[in-house]
DNA sequence: CTTGCTACTGACACTAATGTATATAAAAGG
DNA sequence: CCTTTTATATACATTAGTGTCAGTAGCAAG
């Protein structure tokens, strides 16, 4: 399967990037691949044709296999906490539900990420310090910034820090679950599935302004 | 590397079980496997060392290894929906969100259900009909049932059906979500993780029965 | 222009996984 | 018993995918 418009023995020509961007080139292709078909679709040659290079560039550039693999790892640890960070450090007043839910639901749909989660929590079931981040890495940070938030609005009793936290949790969990199995609860349709997806989360949203905020009265069965 | 305790020449003995049977071990090992080393372990050769067998025989019975892992497919579909449906089906008062909650989340843990739907998802990115199943294959049922039962409770306004739609729909996601994500949001110590989580389910239960039996005041920000 | 560095390539070796061909043995029925 | 059926085994073919090697080419600096 020779290119016919080279002549044999004439070489392909070479683009030669930074190591930085080949890098960044790679990854983004295997992200893509990963994303869009599954955990088996990560295949170096495959890979290598959508960059347009040659497959031993890739172990050039990670070692092997699974050097490419822990680098996307990094890659979406770091994509999925700072995306949610950032949102959390800009907005100067109280956290709107609304805004954390659809910021996360954006993370979790931008670049197929939480395709990419999923693979990963798939294939180390007990991982509890990953890739030198601590297990609560995202949690423990996005709460403690939410509580202080929250505590800032006047007149309103804040809960117990668990139930910040919980509420976090559930917004990622929950945002997290809609990006992979939403299309299975919609309607067919494009349009209305968008629609009520939409409606879903403002839904969501005031739920858990509610859960937030007012004390819970806890009363028996 | 072949077995010393048998003498070069003589056959292993063999056991011969049903197609049926046969089947069963076979797709529960695959599953097992599955859910516990991720994708890329659903290996025949593994497959077959854990049953017992030769893995040829898999391919006897199921074709090739497409046909398995759609076999696998229709038993976890079959598994998750025909397990909710039952609980539905078996309360015959009001539907207790505690309840609910715990048991889509049981179904979710139990047999490594929640890697093994996250997998599939991840390999069907706009599956639209599966197995034969139309999209709306758990919530279109299961959510009738519910509402069902939630009208039957007298003094209590149900909301419309949507607002019950998107309950279940919580529910099933945010446990799917837990079941993948949750030890990376938990606190490392086992116990204190078990305890943490069945605290987030009750949390989340209230959470849930507030939003589908009071009347929503849609306040303006 | 020359020299050095390294991103990159083609060809190939190696391994592991699926699939095939053919034989054997355990039931079931006559 | 003998025959049929089929679950299962052994041995082999095939393919595909990772990794290795030795060399090539682009770019920067002397």
């Amino acid at each position: 399967m020779t290119n016919p418009d080279i002549p044999s023995g004439t070489r392909t020509p070479r683009r030669r990037r930074s190591a930085e961007t080949a890098r960044k080139e790679i990854l983004d292709a295997a992200r893509k691949r990963l994303s869009e078909g599954g955990p088996e679709a990560i295949r170096l040659q495959d890979i290598a044709r959508d960059v347009g290079i040659a497959h031993p560039t890739i172990l050039h550039h990670f070692g092997s296999r699974d050097g490419l693999i822990r680098a996307l790892d990094a890659q979406v640890v770091d994509a999925l906490s700072s995306d949610i960070v950032t949102l959390l450090k800009d907005s100067n007043a109280s956290i709107a539900e609304v805004e954390l839910i659809e910021r996360v639901a954006q993370t979790m749909e931008a670049q197929g990420l939480a395709r990419v989660i999923a693979w990963w929590a798939m294939r180390e079931p007990g991982a509890d310090p990953i890739l030198g981040i601590d297990p609560p890495f995202l949690v423990e940070n996005v709460s403690k910034l939410i509580a202080e938030r929250i505590h800032q609005e006047p007149g309103v009793v804040a809960r117990e820090h668990e139930t910040v936290s919980f509420g976090v949790r559930l917004a990622v969990i929950a945002m997290f679950g809609e990006a992979l199995l939403g299309d299975l609860m919609s309607p067919a349709s494009r349009d209305e599935r968008d629609a009520e997806r939409h409606r879903f989360r403002q839904w969501l949203a005031e739920l858990l302004r509610k859960g937030l905020t007012a004390p819970e009265d806890s009363s028996g069965p």
